[in-house]
DNA sequence: CGTGAAAGATACTAAAC
DNA sequence: GTTTAGTATCTTTCACG
């Protein structure tokens, strides 16, 4: 499918703030409200649009430290990389998961409370998929995080 | 404030999918739509929803390459870490951006449609902020990206 | 907390231009 | 693509137990 400027403009929008009301959406774009809809219900029909999630504070929440975690493994069959993945997916503090070209092979973000939970759940980890070389980088601030994607919008009218 | 078991349903659910309807929500932590209503409010107003925002498809819209980013400076004085955090801040590209502990000072992640996009990116970066040492390591799969957190949620009743 | 009900806003559908 | 209009659906508020 092909997407015009005005398309990638709604997607813009929405990326940016869901709650967005369509006759704003419409007036942002300079659209009237139908086709305005329109374009939105094939843009979703067409997977553009993955989900609409509301992000919560982390901080606030007490999940504020985020550990990157290197991977190196000597296993490189397909059968033992599926069985990783599926592994990985089910652990809720693992939010990011690379498989990486260069030095090592898995990168992660993972995201705890602090640093004796991160224990709990690297013992876990090293457990459940009897990794041996891994290495953790832990982060001291987060200056920087958002979902937006950088769209490729024309200036021009 | 203090949030219990019922709040952090809340939570969960709205960071899942936050199309779902109240009527849904409050049948879903055995509430009724108006106490389940109020508690919405009181921690949208309290914080602890940043944002609603939809996730697009970053394949689709040709954004699916990741890469990791590790800065090293000798840079270490505060008014020129913050300045350095501003100007990455104005990238589109840079989605995350961590100030880390141990061997290198900071980590990004960069998206980008291809190499050759990266590779204008890494010019654009380097004239910005006059780095040296930087390091660059590329994503060949994203087998996870999720930006629910890990939320402690009681079993019981 | 619950129920129920009413008011308001918005999303959706359909028409005619 | 625009406009108008109508219906359905949901959110929001309120009165009351």
């Amino acid at each position: 499918m092909n997407l015009d400027n005005t398309d990638m403009q709604l997607l813009a929008l929405i990326q940016h703030d869901d709650s967005i009301s369509l006759d704003l959406m419409a007036q942002q774009v300079g659209l009237s409200k139908t086709p305005c809809w329109r374009r939105i219900q094939k843009l979703e029909k067409a997977g553009y649009v993955k989900r609409h999630v509301a992000l919560l504070d982390a901080d606030k929440l007490a999940l504020g430290v985020s550990v990157f975690v290197q991977v190196k493994t000597n296993q490189h069959d397909a059968n033992w990389a599926m069985k990783f993945a599926e592994a990985v997916t089910e652990f809720p503090e693992i939010v990011e998961f690379y498989r990486m070209a260069g030095d090592y092979d898995y990168l992660m973000r993972v995201l705890v409370k602090d640093i004796p939970a991160y224990d709990r759940f690297y013992k876990k980890l090293i457990s459940a998929t009897a990794l041996t070389d891994v290495t953790s980088n832990f982060a001291m601030e987060q200056i920087k995080y958002t979902t937006e994607l950088p769209l490729p919008l024309s200036k021009n009218k």
